[in-house]
DNA sequence: TGAGTAAATATGGGATACCATGGGAAATCA
DNA sequence: TGATTTCCCATGGTATCCCATATTTACTCA
């Protein structure tokens, strides 16, 4: 199934509304989840947003800790802490947390990236110098020039 | 089954609208994918498109980094971030977005390259001259004058 | 064989639907 | 009660749908 894919530049409106792309709301639509999904990126200025599969990842993740023991804990208070749940009004826009605004830096434009299970919330100017080291790494990546990936590094 | 081969060049109308060539057309159609799946290549002026056997690749190599992690994120950021899908409509035409007329230096004419499991979308002018080098190097390679090819070359 | 006919394709243009965005009014909260 | 949030409607620009036409290719039948 088709995931979220591309990116768009929206404005923020006086009242701190802004569109969710509406490609990104038919995904969001097929995932059924009841609102928007988000959460603090830990090593980037930005927000992930998504539906159940995000969420299913997330959890995921605080599952390779037992429960009740200290790292679940500490884990679970990381990553569910630093989540929201936006409603998504009736013309598709979402209002932007102040967790939200502060982290990624916003102002008066935001991107979203499309990231398959989920997607990103940029200040549109830090994404373009994030782009552009992603495309450089990836570009070295793909080509094998890199050893192997880390394949459990963590959040 | 066969793929996408030969190659075309058709004009751009005045909507930003071409037509996608009708052998490519049945090619999609067996491929089943909704639409096309068009991604910038990372290291030429051409767009990549096709459907889910050019997803599939992509997705395959994403894959190799577990999801929430810094690598995946920069991965997923440069190849899902930099692709879209565009609609197909009933006259089999595609309307080219701003990011595949800039990446690929569109005016008023575009050549389709059939290259097997996808196709590429050039500037008419741009593609001579990349064929001319390709065929140069092709021969090159396959005469054994040059070393192996890197392993995994970007998608 | 060869003119005539039918089907497929590329392309043009009008009408309509969708989408991002702005703003007012009702509802909610402190 | 003042400020904020939520719901609803308006609008301009764009994308999408639908139909028309020219040109080529394939096919038919005398």
């Amino acid at each position: 199934m088709a995931g979220f894919v591309s990116h768009f530049t929206n404005r923020l409106d006086a009242k701190g509304r802004v569109s969710i792309p509406a490609p990104f709301r038919a995904v969001l639509a097929r995932d059924g989840f009841e609102g928007l999904y988000c959460i603090s990126s830990a090593h980037c200025a930005a927000v992930d947003a998504g539906g159940n599969q995000l969420v299913a990842e997330i959890q995921n993740r605080a599952q390779q800790f037992a429960k009740l023991t200290p790292d679940h804990d500490m884990l679970a208070a990381a990553l569910f802490g630093a989540s929201e749940i936006i409603k998504i009004d009736g013309d598709g826009r979402m209002t932007l947390s102040d967790m939200i605004r502060d982290h990624a830096g916003l102002s008066d434009t935001v991107t979203f990236v499309g990231m398959d299970y989920k997607f990103q919330i940029w200040e549109p100017e830090q994404f373009r110098e994030y782009r552009a080291e992603a495309q450089k790494r990836a570009l070295a990546m793909l080509s094998g020039q890199l050893p192997a990936p880390s394949q459990g590094e963590p959040v």
